[in-house]
DNA sequence: TATTGTTATACTCTATAACTATA
DNA sequence: TATAGTTATAGAGTATAACAATA
């Protein structure tokens, strides 16, 4: 079998691996009352601490109009709040609640877990060598965004 | 550095892969006037031949509503035809235009093309090894699923 | 009675544009 | 005049439930 034939197939299992990766996470994440969406921008709060929403737009690049959505959900549920920001009268705070962060621990941790179930049974050599292609893979991806973002 | 730490970098650059893939998908789709769900319909429409709505909401795993609805774009943006079935005068007969084929065949080129660039660099060992990893990994993914759907 | 696909309704994520309050 | 966040509006994907036509 050529090497142009197994890149093809390489990549429909890789296309495989995202679909099947974005139900489960879909499917776990809905079990504490969160989207993949709402998770992500958890995820910048936690990074950064405490911050205003123009600051998670950009980090999350998407409009202003979508972040006022995702907090507005985030607020619903318990995981934020918003608060004046205390120098800029025009800006929102948002912080996690104490049942926020309590959530996220538990979601790195079952990050950590998951990332346990998937690669520990493999044998280090297997798993040293993976992540030489997967960070290559990522190298090319990057490249050929980068030149596609350049004809547009 | 411990597995279990480097464990969870993997896991974390596979989601950043997930989200760059997923990006350059939906951008390099808008271009031909598709989304990603369209083109997996479109996909399995491909792998079929024609075929009915009800089939394809049961390969998609989607409700038939949803399949509806993502037949009324494909209809409008004239990818595909709805006729009545043959034999059966509930269902519905869907099948590709000739302008569907032909955007089919430039899809499926760029799709080689694209899994070229990604992989044509890499030399064979690291790719030969990267693959192996691939498979153990989508294995342990898929067993995952199946053990949290039982608990579920 | 069961199946196919639709209408009705609702929720999430996304966007742009117009607007308010503030800087 | 520029910025932060909202309301208004719209399109896409997803779901369930009720219903029509047909099997």
């Amino acid at each position: 079998m050529s090497y142009t034939h197994r890149y093809r197939l390489a990549l429909d299992r890789i296309l495989e691996l995202v679909v099947v990766l974005n139900d489960d996470m879909t499917r776990s994440l809905a079990s504490y009352g969160l989207t993949v969406s709402r998770t992500h921008l958890l995820w910048e709060l936690r990074q950064r601490g405490p911050t205003t929403q123009k600051a998670l737009a950009d980090a999350l690049q998407v409009s202003p109009r979508t972040v006022t959505g995702l907090i507005d959900g985030l607020v619903s549920s318990g995981f934020v709040t918003r608060e004046p920001h205390p120098s800029d009268r025009r800006a929102t705070h948002v912080s996690f609640t104490e049942w926020g962060v309590s959530i996220m621990v538990v979601l790195e941790r079952s990050h950590a877990e998951f990332a346990q179930a998937l690669f520990a049974s493999m044998p280090d050599t297997d798993f040293d060598c993976f992540v030489v292609g997967l960070d290559q893979l990522l190298g090319r991806l990057r490249e050929h965004v980068a030149a596609s973002a350049e004809d547009a």
